[in-house]
RNA sequence: GGAGGCGUGGCAGAGUGGUCUAUCGCACUUGUCUUGAAAACAAGAGUACCGCAAGGUACCGUGAGUUCGAAUCUCACCGCCUCCGCCA
């Protein structure tokens, strides 16, 4: 959510953002809705003052006369009000409806663009990995290995559904383990946050009221996360921070649902898009600043592919265009992982800024050193994604003899061994 | 799931329809006094929105309702606590 008063300052601002990040907004009837909005409210404003002002006399007055006639006369103003309740209360709504639509405004570096395709890679780190015999993809891999089995995981859960064993449910539990030291030394608490989660939290995230058909609901109308971004961004909502408590760095672990919606015809093999998955998240609320958020935002991009490049997984990194960016986000990086088989890189990863777009609909706030109130500003970013991240590092590290190489720093956590076999 | 109780400002805790726009206390800020501190005394201090300002409006868990007037009455919802039941 933008601030009301910076849409009115800055029309054509807000206007040019929109347009980059591809959305459709009518600004001028917003600021109209707004205006007719004010006037109301300053109505019912005065109104209810009189009505204020008279029923104190009322109380105070003795002559029994004079008080039916001040109620009388407080009666009728109360029929005005309350018609003029009702107006605000429809332009209010209205209004809100579309302070919910409108999208924050992307950043100056961000690329002009529609899809994913017009992202432009900023870094690639490792050589594209080559081979001297037939290299499988990862599900032959993993399926000779048996580390996965799709046809049971469609059995119990239908389409996109899987199981992880053995090695591959073991090589999971060796990158949450890692994943947790290698953050946590970076100054990330490790939090396991609720995924059933009211819908508001949806709101203030930004995913909402966009992205409704992705969401698993439950029968009381909560919403499966799809990250633990969303309940770990709203667990400080409404809430008053002490300015010293900033920067919060969190490392969400979760399960992320995702329904997939409209991508029936995409990946429909292998564990590249499964409808539950777990994450390990970035996040982070630090104060209200623009460099502050930009100077945190390069550094939890810069955690993952440090984390990557620990793993020896070659890959790149690709600032995302104006088209691919969410509601709220000011800017957003991918990092995407080569994988052989399919010959390209796939996104493993994401981290944005979202300056107070989020924290305003979740109302948090900090104190500054003056006492002064601020909306903090959040930013998030993937840490690590299972069982997508197996995909390219089977087939990156796979051997002649159908084998897989362990990453050596992922070693310690699968009994010591240097291959799946 | 059943029964009962409770939600008031940073904390604590009054207030069951109007008696000045939430009492008192603790903590907080400033001042007086003091070499300094403590104590005492005095004053001040919430959030959001509207307004150039003066000022106004809203906020006592949330939302509706009754009333000239609601923290207070009515209804619904949410949350917490206690006991019982069930359960990894």
């Amino acid at each position: 959510m933008l601030d009301i008063k910076f849409i009115r300052e800055n029309k054509e601002i807000v206007e040019m953002g929109a347009k980059k990040k591809h959305v459709d907004i009518d600004i001028s009837h917003l600021i109209s809705l707004d205006d007719d909005r004010l006037k109301t409210l300053k109505e019912v404003e005065d109104l209810r003052a009189e009505v204020n002002k008279v029923s104190n006399d009322i109380s105070r007055h003795q002559d029994p006369n004079l008080k039916t006639q001040l109620i009388e006369e407080m009666r009728a103003v109360k029929e005005d009000i309350k018609a003029k309740e009702d107006k605000l209360k429809n332009v209010t709504e209205e209004w809100q409806k579309i302070m919910l639509q409108v999208p924050n405004v992307p950043d100056m570096s961000v690329p002009e663009g529609f899809t994913d395709e017009e992202n432009q890679e900023i870094k690639a780190w490792g050589e594209k990995t080559n081979f001297d015999f037939d290299a499988k993809d990862h599900i032959e891999i993993m399926n000779a290995l048996r580390m996965v089995d799709f046809e049971r995981g469609t059995k119990i859960h239908g389409f996109r559904g899987y199981f992880l064993m053995n090695d591959g449910a073991m090589l999971c539990f060796a990158i949450w383990n890692y994943a947790m030291e290698f953050f946590s030394a970076r100054g990330f608490s490790p939090v396991i946050p609720p995924v059933i989660v009211k819908k508001q939290n949806l709101y203030g995230t930004g995913h909402l009221p966009g992205d409704v058909e992705d969401y698993y609901m439950t029968q009381d109308e909560d919403a499966l996360a799809g990250t633990a971004e969303i309940p770990l961004t709203g667990m400080h909502g409404g809430e008053i921070l002490n300015h010293n408590v900033l920067p919060l760095k969190y490392l969400g672990f979760s399960p992320c649902f995702r329904r997939e919606a409209g991508s029936h015809g995409k990946d429909v093999k292998g564990l590249i898009r499964v409808h539950e998955f777990y994450k390990m998240e970035q996040v982070v609320l630090c104060e209200a600043n623009h460099e502050t958020s930009v100077k945190f935002h390069e550094e939890i991009n810069k955690n993952t592919e440090e984390f990557i490049e620990s793993l020896g997984i070659p890959y790149r990194t690709v600032i995302n265009c104006g088209g691919d960016l969410g509601l709220g986000q000011v800017k957003k990086y991918d990092i995407e992982l080569w994988v052989p088989k399919e010959g390209k890189y796939r996104e493993i990863s994401s981290a944005s800024y979202f300056h107070d777009f989020q924290t305003r609909r979740f109302g948090i706030r900090y104190k500054d050193a003056e006492g002064k109130m601020h909306y903090a500003h959040s930013l998030n970013s993937t840490a690590i994604p299972t069982p997508r991240i197996l995909v390219s590092m089977v087939e990156n590290f796979q051997q002649a003899d159908g084998g897989v190489r362990i990453p050596e720093v992922l070693r310690k956590y699968m009994g010591g061994r240097e291959f799946i076999k």
